[in-house]
DNA sequence: GTGGCACTATGACACTCGTCCTAGCAAGCC
DNA sequence: GGCTTGCTAGGACGAGTGTCATAGTGCCAC
């Protein structure tokens, strides 16, 4: 429904996602999403009357929910091993995007991590994101014979590995340890490969 | 050196880092902080001249410098399967800590992530904590007999994974995924216990 | 042409922010 | 006594915040 336009209202939310991942959510300011989504100040709030809130909803809803669709589409056609290896090179694009290693991060996370969230749903939108990129990873290792406890268990980890690696590269300014963890992933699943088998 | 008084210095830190944990660095505020350490507003560029910077690199060395010491102890006299267990304890803690699940996260994180960090010092503070726990977990595998890239892997793994899951957890308000990351961790070090065999 | 509507462009409000500054208080030394 | 020193208490400042209201603009149906 609505979409009535593809025009100012997707560029805030671009803008807002530029910048919650390179500020957080509590770093960013109205004026600085409008400023660099080339909109009027007064704009915000005639596409998104819910203010700062429903844009940061708008932006997991929007820019968290293309990054699931990508991870579902690459893990409904791929191996495991390969679904691993695009996930870190995205990771490892935002890292290094602008030259300048670490400043930027990962718009859901950030938002998850707002200071003020009142009725929760900021974080129920971050969730329901992480949960769909968890989902199609998990689907992905049960396609390929490993059981559904395990598959599971890999696919948290990976998440979680992800979002933490970015945390420590942006912290080193060195995208060194997101090759770690893409290392430490890939033989993990290696070694569940063979035989998918644990209790 | 200095250290005059452990006084109000000493509870401004803790209250920082409380807020750090609960809000974030930029969702954090100053008045906040003193009224929370019950101390007075001017006492704050008494102790900190250097401002919120100051405040914040003073609890990233205080604070996550005693995390560091404490993941060092524990990994001194014990396995690697205890020194995990122990890390996924203390983080399942901090995360239901307070009864409502997820308020609280990992105020080093907080502040590697802030969002004005002209000189990169709160980047560096930061960076120097995650650097002290991942050796000490490698050292750790080290003595128990893992060859050091595969050590140097694990720990890095660990620690990603730890900072991950509590964003994870936070956006979930559930600790379960916590249990999943430490359920794994486990079996990975149980796959490289007996023999570290890998390249 | 004219009216209505979607949208832009700003001005303003009430805060809060980090920061600074000046009083006031208490203790210690002479 | 008087004096310096260490610290508290809080007022004040300029900037920035999210939010709202209102005037202005362009487009499209009739």
């Amino acid at each position: 429904m609505s979409q009535p336009a593809p025009g100012p209202r997707l560029q805030m939310t671009l803008a807002a996602a530029e910048l919650f991942r390179e500020r957080g959510y509590d770093g960013t300011g109205l004026r600085e999403v409008v400023e660099r989504a080339g909109a009027a100040r007064g704009a915000i709030y005639h596409h998104f009357p819910g203010g700062k809130a429903e844009l940061a909803t708008t932006v997991v809803d929007a820019v968290g929910g293309r990054m699931a669709d990508l991870v579902e589409q690459v893990c409904a056609r791929s191996t495991p091993t390969e679904a691993v290896d695009s996930l870190m090179d995205y990771i490892e694009k935002v890292l290094v995007g602008d030259g300048s290693v670490g400043r930027s991060g990962c718009p859901v996370a950030a938002v998850a991590l707002a200071a003020e969230d009142d009725d929760g749903a900021l974080r129920a939108a971050a969730h329901a994101v992480f949960q769909r990129i968890r989902t199609a990873i998990a689907d992905c290792l049960r396609r390929d014979g490993i059981g559904a406890g395990t598959a599971e268990e890999f696919a948290t980890m990976a998440v979680a590995s992800a979002e933490g690696v970015i945390i420590l590269a942006r912290a080193a300014r060195d995208p060194a340890a997101v090759r770690t963890v893409r290392r430490s992933l890939q033989w993990t699943l290696q070694q569940l490969g063979p035989r998918g088998a644990r209790s």
